[in-house]
DNA sequence: TCCGAAAACTTTTTT
DNA sequence: AGTTTTCGGA
């Protein structure tokens, strides 16, 4: 029974801000929502799917289209919308990453597709790298040709090339990249990018299918929309352009870091010209405390000066400065210092170590490099997300389907009663089973089968403490359990051998790994997970986290090279950082590497950051 | 094998 | 813009 609007309470949260009820209430035109950092950019979309499926203002059969860039974004906002809403609502809301989007539709429309640039029914999905572009530019006789731009061109030419291409050398060339993909000896190799031209093309010359996707989505969710592309943004204009399909845009402008990738200059402004948006701010900030806040305001001004003034939310629960810049002598000094912090922090009880977070600009590996050994002096764990096991980094490891399937199934072993690894377990192998809800007889099976598989691996975990050899006994049982084959067959990405054996060779090298720094396996499974370690990322890997404590790493003009503080994302990327934190924001650099950036200075300083000599921020009695 | 110069690379996602 | 890798000539 649908709820009428005016009647409509938020779910699981107490009130929204009034500015997020405008936004959510507007369901007539499309609109653009302004979400700073902290702002609950997730909750809101959340909100207001839940506003829409249970007003029956997108009733059935009709569905929301939500496209986000990343996997863990598009998973995210899917779980809380299945939180907040009814089974049969939240199946009506299809939370999807724009890449798998474009290929559902590829899949779902390829006959659609004009015969010259349909690609055959059993492509493969290529990440075609620089060396592969070079050999075919080369091949080509091009080899003036840059690769980077070659690409750029691919992703953004649209089709049919024949039509738009007017300088015929160019034309020939790509014509040459879009046949050579197409009949590679193992089959066609079609790149996203590709698959993006293919079905905007198909979208403009089928005026019928474009109708059907309208009536099928009356409303249309874009995340993080400061970082779409112009090919992203082509297709989205394709697919539903002069449609009354209704959009919610939600993003930041100051947090926009990828144009260098090719994210479009000016998404919103773009956007709200072509779909006729209104636009809105979101005016609180439930992450970070006043202080904070306050700072953050000053560094956002200097990004967009007309900017509103926040409403912090968060509140302060700590004693101390809350930021500050840290300036230290040498190197030596820098991280003995940062370590040392870190310890006494961690022992007065304060925080975990995974509450802290060390972030930097770019090199995250050589930062590790520095770091890893002043921390291990301490007792401190330093784990960089960015490094790689065998061929795959920890952090992409960690959010593989083959991580998710075999962790819940090794903590089965690990303690004698764990509901959640059980249930987690329970789901996983009947999704890779296929068994559904109502066969009674496979689920008893299946109830038996993992009751019987803990009990194997409860007695082995106890019986065998922590040791390589161990690890990858019990390892290898576990993948047999979940069944290679099935693995392979339930998730796409794994078709392929070698991108398989790569997921596969990154796991157990982790798990060997983490067998030396436990005294029991359920320890080990904890480190693999990285419970009780320092994170040290990227800033662009710490996009839409938060943590308690962040400690920016390398405040050295070395660097920031592309900066300038006019103009640029350098001053959006340092924003990204600030706002990550909770509680507590440092800045780290030492005037052996450089000194820090001016503009930076100018900016903190005035701002109320102050500057702390390194040797003094921990007490000398420790 | 060594040296200096030149070129490459840095920040990333996606079934 | 600075650091790291590659390359060519000795």
């Amino acid at each position: 029974m649908p709820v009428a609007p005016e009647d409509w309470r938020p779910q699981g949260v107490d009130d929204l801000e009034p500015r997020a009820w405008d936004a959510l209430r507007e369901t007539a035109q499309s609109v653009c929502v302004t979400a700073g950092a902290g702002a609950g950019k997730t909750e809101f979309l959340a909100q207001k799917a839940a506003y829409l499926l249970q007003t029956g203002l997108c009733a059935a059969p009709k569905r929301i289209l939500a496209i986000s860039f990343k996997r863990d974004a598009a998973q995210n906002l899917a779980a809380r919308v299945r939180q907040r809403c009814p089974a049969d609502q939240a199946r009506r809301f299809q939370s999807m990453t724009f890449d798998a989007f474009t290929k559902h539709m590829l899949d779902h429309f390829r006959l659609a597709i004009p015969d010259a640039y349909r690609p055959p029914a059993d492509y493969s999905i290529a990440f075609p790298s620089r060396q592969d572009v070079e050999l075919f530019l080369r091949r080509h006789g091009r080899p003036d040709v840059s690769a980077d731009r070659f690409e750029r061109a691919v992703a953004r030419t649209p089709l049919p090339l024949e039509e738009t291409v007017e300088n015929p050398r160019a034309r020939e060339l790509l014509r040459a990249y879009w046949d050579d993909q197409y009949a590679m000896p193992d089959g066609a190799l079609v790149s996203f990018a590709m698959i993006n031209r293919v079905v905007e093309y198909m979208l403009r010359a089928n005026p019928r299918i474009k109708r059907a996707l309208r009536l099928t989505y009356p409303f249309v969710f874009l995340d993080e929309f400061q970082d779409t592309t112009y090919a992203q943004y082509s297709l989205v204009d394709a697919a539903f352009s002069e449609s009354d399909a209704v959009f919610t845009a939600v993003g930041d402008d100051k947090q926009k870091i990828m144009g260098w990738a090719g994210a479009m200059d000016n998404a919103f402004d773009e956007f709200t010209a072509d779909f006729n948006a209104v636009r809105h701010a979101l005016l609180r900030n439930w992450r970070s405390h006043g202080t904070l806040v306050a700072i953050q305001h000053v560094i956002a001004r200097q990004i967009d000066p007309d900017v509103e003034e926040v409403e912090a939310r968060g509140e302060l629960a700590v004693e101390g400065d809350t930021a500050a810049i840290w300036r230290f002598d040498s190197r030596e000094q820098e991280a003995e210092q940062i370590a040392r912090w870190i310890r006494s922090e961690v022992d007065d009880g304060r925080i975990a170590p995974h509450d802290i977070a060390i972030l930097v600009r770019m090199r995250a590996n050589n930062v590790e490099d520095e770091l890893a050994p002043a921390l291990r002096a301490y007792d401190l764990t330093l784990r960089n997300l960015a490094r790689n096991v065998g061929e795959i980094a920890i952090q992409d490891l960690l959010a593989e389907p083959l991580t998710e399937v075999l962790l819940p199934l090794l903590r089965l072993g690990a303690s004698v009663r764990d509901p959640d690894a059980w249930n987690a377990t329970q789901e996983r192998l009947q999704t890779l089973a296929g068994t559904g809800p109502e066969d009674e007889a496979g689920q008893e099976r299946l109830q038996r089968e993992i009751g019987e598989f803990s009990r194997n691996f409860q007695q082995t975990m106890r019986d065998e403490p922590p040791d390589p050899a161990v690890a990858d006994r019990l390892f290898a049982q576990a993948l047999d359990f979940a069944g290679v084959e099935r693995l392979r067959q339930a998730y796409p990405e794994y078709r392929r051998d070698a991108d398989f054996q790569r997921v596969r060779n990154g796991f157990q090298v982790l798990f060997r790994e983490c067998v030396e720094n436990a005294a029991d396996w359920s320890g080990v499974l904890d480190h693999f997970e990285g419970k009780d370690q320092v994170p040290l990322m990227t800033i662009h890997k710490s996009k839409g986290l938060e943590f308690h404590t962040m400690i920016f790493f390398g405040l050295d003009a070395k660097t920031w090279w592309s900066l300038s503080p006019e103009r640029g994302e350098e001053l959006n990327s340092f924003f990204v950082a600030f706002t990550r934190a909770r509680q507590r924001a440092f800045f780290a650099y030492c005037s052996e590497r450089g000194n820090a950036i001016d503009w930076l200075e100018q900016l903190l300083l005035p701002a109320g950051v102050e500057q702390i000599d390194g040797a003094n921020i921990v007490a000398a009695d420790r």
